[in-house]
DNA sequence: TGATTACATAAGCAAATAATTATATACTTA
DNA sequence: TAAGTATATAATTATTTGCTTATGTAATCA
C-alpha cells in the first residue's frame, strides 16, 4: 500500500490548529455544507470575531477556501489542498455535526449559498 | 464500511496534544519502539523537566504507557488505548523518525528496553 | 553508606492563544 | 444616498502553554 506522509512540522501545525473543539467542529460542518460566517455565529454562539479569527487561521493553512455570494461570505473545506487528505482521515472519524444545520433550518437562520 | 468516530470534545484534546513537533515525534516514535526519557532528552536536545512534562502529558490521556525497568522509566504508545485506532490514522501518515533511533545507536547512547 | 544516575514535580516566567470590545469596510436595500 | 447588514481587522486582556531552574525521590553502584 502506498501511504503518502506529510512533513512533521507541517503536521503539527495543522493538528494544532484541529485542537481546537470550535474549529475542529467547523471543519467538520463544512466539509459538506459551506457555512457563512453569521450562521457560525449562531451555531457556537460566539462573537462575530472570534468566529471570524478562527476561519482566518484555517484560511492561512490553506485547509478553507472562502467563497463571496452577495453579502455573505461562505467558507468550507478546500478539497484540492495537498493536506486534505491526511485531514479527512480525522475528519472522517468524527461524528457528524449535521444536526447543527438542521437547527439552523428550524431557526430560519440557515442561509443557502447556491 | 463501519466507521468508528470519537467524541468531539475527547478528538479536539487529543489533536490539541499532537499539535506540538515534539510531542508528534515522540508518539511516532514510540509507536514502535519504547524509549526512556534520557533518549528523548539526547534526541530532542531538551531539558529533562521538559521531556517529561511531555510525557506526562501524554500520559493523562492514557495515550502512552510506561514500564520502568531498573533505574529507567521505558515510554510506548499504548495500542490499547480507546483511542489508539484514532491516534494510529495521524501517525501512519507522519514520516518514519527511526533514523532518529540510529543515531542514538551510533552515539552509543541507545537504550536497549528489554 | 555515600555518591551518582534517572526521573518527577513544583515554581516562575515569557510567549502564544483565544476571547472581547471597538472600529473599518463593503455590499444591499429603502 | 443614507441606513442596515455581513464581515474583517486592530487593540486589549485573560488564560494557557512550554520552557527553565530548583528541588525531591528512587534505584544503582562503588
Amino acid at each position: 500500500m502506498i501511504q503518502t506522509t506529510i512533513e512533521m512540522e507541517k503536521a503539527a501545525l495543522i493538528l494544532k490548529l484541529l485542537g481546537d473543539k470550535t474549529r475542529l467542529t467547523m471543519m467538520k460542518l463544512i466539509e459538506n455544507h459551506a457555512c457563512c460566517v453569521c450562521e457560525f455565529v449562531e451555531i457556537f454562539k460566539m462573537s462575530q470575531p472570534s468566529i471570524s479569527q478562527h476561519l482566518r487561521k484555517l484560511k492561512d493553512l490553506g485547509l478553507v477556501e472562502e467563497e463571496r455570494n452577495s453579502q455573505w461570505t461562505f467558507y468550507s473545506v478546500d478539497k484540492s489542498s495537498e493536506y486534505y487528505p491526511f485531514i479527512k482521515t480525522i475528519l472522517d472519524q468524527l461524528p457528524n455535526q449535521d444536526e447543527k444545520i438542521r437547527e439552523l433550518e428550524e431557526n430560519g437562520t440557515r442561509i443557502e449559498c447556491c
